[in-house]
DNA sequence: CCTCTATTTGCAACTGAGTTGCAAATACAG
DNA sequence: CTGTATTTGCAACTCAGTTGCAAATAGAGG
């Protein structure tokens, strides 16, 4: 049993979740990931002891309930997931996909403000998505 | 042959595509739309004219490289397109959904600064989207 | 108004992400 | 250790979006 492990169970029960299996890992993948994962790069980094595909997706809606995962992003039809931990309260960093090579990175580092909603609206959570050309692409 | 028909061919020419009848009426749906709309929101609101199910994702996509289409956003696996002539060089106006009523609307009146991005980055596009309560259900 | 050809359309079959129902397994309270 | 509510795995399914190909057609050049 490593720190990880503990302070990831330590996670789901301040959560009232029941510690499992499938739970703990999914949980330790999308943390050690640090980018945004979809459930086939989830079962891909699991190996031969990945959970069924339909407990992954189970799990990452019980953890996106509890507020512990968001989804990020949907590319080629496939939602990406990430840790919520880095998260604001009313919004996460933005995502930059380069429209070249296709791939997306978080945007850590960036300043971006609330938009004003109009009167009647009340914000939960704002999400950024940047298209654009990566620094790679850029100098090829 | 309405006025609107003319506008639609003419905006077809300047782009050197070919007048093609799924074309007009597909591109005449959106513009009427004042919404995003998925390829069944198409179909539907074309009826028994409606092109293939093909036809319509093809036509939106050479409507898309051509400039004149926007992928909007995603919602229950679909994907919703918009007329692009609202965009300004490098952003779309918001779009806001209600987690409560599941319906988008569009923030047209809205300002939405762009973020500045790290050195090597390129912007092409800004999309952003706010998840919230909508004026109808937060009164309820 | 015709003819010819590159482009576009419709059909049918497919792909694959995500979902559903249900029986077997299991976390954990007592 | 036992009982039960919760969770998991499997199999079958859904349905948005794609692909290949033959038939239809826009529009250029006579």
């Amino acid at each position: 049993m490593t720190a990880a492990h503990n302070s990831i169970e330590l996670l789901l029960r301040q959560k009232r979740l029941r510690i499992t299996a499938p739970r703990v890992a999914i949980l330790q993948t999308l943390l050690e990931a640090g980018c945004p994962l979809s459930e086939t790069d989830i079962a891909g980094r699991l190996g031969d002891d990945a959970p069924d595909k339909t407990t992954i997706y189970r799990t990452l809606m019980t953890l996106i309930e509890a507020d512990i995962v968001h989804k990020a992003f949907v590319q080629h039809r496939q939602w990406y997931f990430e840790p919520a931990h880095h998260c604001s309260a009313h919004q996460c960093h933005p995502h930059f996909t380069c429209i070249r090579c296709n791939r997306t990175e978080c945007l850590h580092g960036v300043a971006a403000p609330l938009v004003t909603l109009p009167n009647g609206l009340t914000m939960h959570r704002q999400q950024i998505r940047i298209e654009g050309i990566c620094a790679a692409c850029g100098t090829k």
